[in-house]
DNA sequence: CTGCTTGACAAAAACGTTTTTGTCGAGTGT
DNA sequence: ACACTCGACAAAAACGTTTTTGTCAAGCAG
């Protein structure tokens, strides 16, 4: 009974406190300030809760985090850094970020996740990441009439707010680099096939191809996880094969890692017996042997990007066909790609 | 107005359908089905705020990012794991994570954050990361009554309930097995001193020297964040000493993936010429140059631990003084250790 | 001087639950 | 047959805001 406290003690209706602080322009300024000044000496506090029924808003944007693929037990570590972006934005305007976790895989379940947020009104706004080609979620979204940005692209013939990172032309720039570099034997260890930025960053690796009028081999077109695991069991199958790539081309620094070390473990030299190329330019890729060329890619940054949509998507100062950020790609050259070898 | 409805549709009382709901046994057995079933089909979910509001309980869990260190561009992306395997658990019970950030590491804008979360009751319960020797973050919860467990260790006299991994062990066990290995020359690269298990790693450390009445050069003990750049940095320092550490042990394996590149870069062999020991068991320490060896930490089931430990707390089914997990210490030999080299 | 607008505040309703207190009839021991 | 407990439900009060609707005096045009 806090509010009624700091009226009682200004000799003023609640409302008018109320008002006053949420600033309202049919309070006197005199009045305004006054009240400003004694709920801050007081240290009045609004209740969250109460303000959330009487207003009808959450103050708080969703989202759902992905479990890492198979097992369940991980959860990508890029997710730290988009979530310490959004969270930078929103907090400033009183948002916050509430966070479920989707454990398995499952797409009723994973519905089921999403309807409960939105349904039961537990937040204003919704934070999509890990985007499929064709993603269920944004109907769920839009149907509720829920604001949401996605954090990835997706096949929509409607508009919506997304923040992406150019795939397409990362994917694109690093193949042409190899090409340039005389390469031929190109593989591409992309991510899961559903996930639309694993489409985008083929696309941009065959353009780079049809470019030069060349055709990638199809076979040498592999899907996995994100994980060094996978990109180490997927390069080494590439590897046994006659011919084998001269190159590799990544989908993630983590599967370029797996990649290094399966050409290393084959007795390849990375960098001039072969070529990896990564993408993100996480931390590690700087300091790992040898020094991995990958694209940049600025999670936090993107974070901030997204929350900056959500806020002014909640604000109605925008359509969400209207925001669209996307990453402009730089290409990192380091050690870890090269000249395409004489014979083989 | 969502219950008044159903209870119109059952001819039932609102209190009745509330109670019933929430499965007090003031309610008959045959109603209490009746009206769950009828809310299921008619698709009813309680409003969250006002049961907030009504309950005085918020049903969620706060925890507050710290930026990584310098930059505030960044967060460790350990968290990801951590909140993964928080949620999980807190999950099925009903409760979910409300995640804020702290850009800045001024500690008054620290304390203003928790006392926001706190006074201002968001959250039922906090979970407290990257806990530092004396944490003040402490005090602020327990005076607020608000019930918390910390992520990590820290001095204090009063109870209180911690998840934590055995730095101390971890780190003597690292050490011991480079003392095994004939090093005596071992540097310590650590993480920040002001956090409570940069003081335990060392603890470890110093132990093993001890228990072979030998005594680590206190010069060789360095503190940095917990980056790639960081251990880089702090190996070449050492390595351009004469004479210089023959072992590194790392506070992380992103520390030791930097020292890896320090040593590399000197023209030394890691695992031959020197030793690295990393912490963490990170996916990429499996994969890098040499395979890492280091100790297992797994941070997604230790999220799974806190998570346990806040619901028990919730329930009143356990006291602070008696929710204390330390994670077993396992240590992952891998190749970037061995024998100490002859000469220097 | 009358009626109308407007500025500044107050009263009351609404938000959708939970919790507390009340009611009332059926059983129970004596 | 009487007082008492108890089981099952209902009424009403909280919870602390925001929003809607009122009120009332001052200012102003006609």
């Amino acid at each position: 009974m806090s509010i009624v406290l700091l009226a009682k003690d200004l000799g003023l209706s609640i409302s008018t406190v109320s008002r006053a602080l949420n600033g309202y322009d049919d309070v006197s300024a005199a009045t305004r300030e006054r009240v400003a000044a004694r709920a801050k000496a007081i240290g009045y506090r609004p209740n969250p809760s109460a303000r959330r029924l009487g207003a009808g808003k959450t103050s708080a944007i969703g989202v759902i985090l992905p479990a890492a693929s198979s097992t369940g037990q991980a959860v990508d570590s890029m997710y730290s850094s988009l979530l310490g972006g959004v969270a930078t934005e929103i907090e400033p305007a009183g948002y916050h970020l509430l966070a479920s976790m989707q454990t398995k895989s499952d797409p009723a379940r994973e519905a089921a996740l999403y309807e409960n947020f939105i349904k039961g009104s537990w937040v204003d706004a919704l934070l999509i990441v890990r985007t499929r080609v064709h993603d269920p979620r944004l109907r769920l979204a839009r149907e509720a009439h829920m604001p949401f940005v996605t954090y990835g692209r997706t096949e929509s013939t409607e508009p919506y707010a997304w923040v992406d990172t150019d795939n397409e032309k990362a994917f694109y720039l690093a193949t042409t680099r190899l090409l340039d570099f005389g390469h031929r034997r190109i593989a591409l260890i992309n991510g899961p096939e559903e996930y639309y930025f694993a489409q985008l960053r083929q696309r941009g690796y065959r353009r780079a191809f049809a470019d030069r009028k060349l055709k990638p081999d199809p076979a040498w077109i592999l899907h996995g996880d994100v994980t060094e695991h996978s990109g180490h069991a997927l390069c080494r199958s590439l590897l046994i094969r006659n011919p084998s790539p001269t190159a590799f081309v990544c989908a993630t620094d983590t599967i370029a890692f797996g990649a290094i070390a399966a050409c290393r473990e084959s007795g390849l030299e990375v960098g001039t017996d072969v070529s990896v190329i990564g993408y993100g330019n996480s931390s590690a890729s700087a300091f790992c042997n040898p020094p991995l060329t990958t694209v940049e890619h600025q999670v936090f940054e993107n974070g901030r990007h997204v929350g900056q949509a959500l806020l002014r998507l909640l604000r109605g100062e925008i359509k969400p066909a209207d925001v669209h950020y996307l990453e402009p790609v730089v290409l990192v050259p380091r050690k870890s790609d090269g000249p395409a070898p004489r014979k083989k």
